[in-house]
DNA sequence: TTGAACTATGCATTATATTCATAGTATGGT
DNA sequence: ACCATACTATGAATATAATGCATAGTTCAA
């Protein structure tokens, strides 16, 4: 019925009061826009035009319709340069989700410069899903998943972003502070603190303690990074973190990273997208962003 | 480009989720809809929807243009009620002009009843024209001309909605006070006060002084009613007025009218419009709310 | 009164939207 | 794993609507 051509066409006919030089900036012919708005008030029932002589003149209903169109077409105008900046992969919001808490820290890193590059990209960031960062994934929950197991599957995609070493932290006057490894057995007598998740998707049980079957004193779960450094600090118990991590800790707590083992755990934080959007050019750039991030160590 | 039935597609396909059943609400094939929504996916370069499986999700450009779509259509479905209301003549907005002082009094009575009527229609009042009353009506700064000098003029009717008489006012001990009417010379040594108009329009003058060759002892002009009837009231001056009007305020103020001549002046209000606005229904039906107002005499 | 500049309109043409018929694809039950 | 079901996609045919052409009608100013 009402379209948004009819709307331009009155703000533009209103503009010039005539129909020959409005057909031209239309890119219609005069002919065209005649027939176009006789059929416009035939179907609205209503005279939108006086014609005045040799010119047009909006009636009430044409005022109406035109104080319509200035308020709907800026929107419209704005809709579309956002749908062109969608197209180019220049607007949109990368929903990023995380399966590992001291991921939170790394991508604050990679966030600020990366809001600064893509102006029209809103991030959100998700770090609990009901089912799990994979089907967040794939269920278009989220868009691209930090995580330090990969799994492959066909339709996602995932790529290791950096690699850093998982080492025991410890408090400045403990006892393990100057070896250069630690083994299993070191552990025997220490209360070990971790976030609170299972502990198979802990590395210091999957590749240290649980093949040496040995079972810390204690196991004491808290939330936030900070917190699990206070109690290192105070030699309240030990944990286990990215090295990276530490040292960025280290002027502010009194800790000290050890060695796990002979080789030390080697880790890699993945980025997992879906295939279908590995195209997108703001996506692409996240992981190219997130790969350059300078870390200690 | 981005049409409107586009927003109502992306809205209905949302809200159904799937293609069969969105386009029988809109009133089109299935494949209608499929052949539409592909093609302005093109247009757009950008994915809308991501189909999912059986179903379509809406991809984040989708989502920006739903959140825009539900931004857009109410206002354009408000916007169509609207021109059905002025289509049927229940919407509009009419502007009167007065070209006589006491108009107003007279005016205020006619519209409270008549915007309980109409409530779509709205009313604006203009009393001063930069070229006068008859220029305004033709020109379309006015839909509606109260005055009591109509000019017939072919693309205008005029015609009379209530006759009064002009009556002069005088103080209640005035000594013209109970005369059965007064001649012209008997304002000879009167203060003759009127409201600020050329005196070939003050009906005093045209109809009744200069006949008879006579002018008044002194001429004062005031803008309003209320500080012209104060005046008459501690005998300053004389006044003419319609009766009517002296009538509702002889109980506020201590005045009396006195017929001008032995037949009176009698006067006619009229209202002019536009031949092209007579069939519409609501200026119809303001000029017959006028002819019917109740005026005292 | 006339010519220039505009608007309106019938008809032919072109472009666009829609449908039909059918192939392709995912889903859930057996 | 297969099949029935319910959906979406697509090419070609068709219907519908928009546009342009040619021209007539109107207005206005010189």
């Amino acid at each position: 019925m009402l379209e948004i051509i009819h709307l331009e066409i009155i703000q533009e006919l209103d503009k010039q009061k005539s129909l020959t030089k409005a057909a031209e900036t239309l890119c219609l012919s005069q002919s065209a826009l005649s027939h176009t708005i006789k059929k416009l008030e035939q179907q609205l029932g209503v005279a939108l035009w006086v014609r005045d002589g040799r010119y047009l003149r909006l009636t009430q209903a044409g005022l109406y319709l035109l104080s319509l169109s200035s308020r709907i077409l800026p929107q419209l105008n704005h809709a579309e340069m956002m749908i062109q900046q969608y197209a180019e992969g220049k607007a949109g919001n990368l929903r990023i989700g995380l399966e590992c808490y001291p991921c939170y820290q790394w991508l604050l890193k990679v966030v600020s410069p990366y809001l600064e590059a893509w102006p029209n990209i809103d991030i959100d960031v998700k770090q609990k899903f009901k089912f799990g960062g994979l089907d967040a994934l794939e269920n278009y929950e989220i868009d691209l998943l930090v995580t330090p197991d990969p799994i492959f599957k066909e339709d996602l995609l995932f790529q290791p972003v950096f690699d850093y070493e998982q080492i025991l932290v410890v408090g400045k006057n403990h006892p393990l502070k100057d070896k250069k490894y630690i083994q299993p057995t070191d552990l025997l007598n220490e209360i070990l603190i971790t976030y609170p998740v299972p502990a198979d998707r802990l590395d210091i049980y999957s590749q240290f303690l649980i093949p040496a079957g040995i079972v810390p004193h204690q196991h004491k779960t808290i939330e936030t990074t900070d917190i699990i450094l206070q109690m290192v600090e105070s030699h309240r118990g030990v944990t286990a973190l990215p090295l990276w991590l530490v040292k960025e800790n280290m002027k502010q707590f009194k800790i000290a990273p050890v060695r796990l083992g002979k080789h030390g755990i080697s880790k890699h934080i993945h980025v997992g997208i879906r295939k279908k959007d590995q195209e997108l050019s703001y996506i692409q750039s996240f992981i190219d962003q997130a790969m350059a991030v300078e870390l200690y160590g």
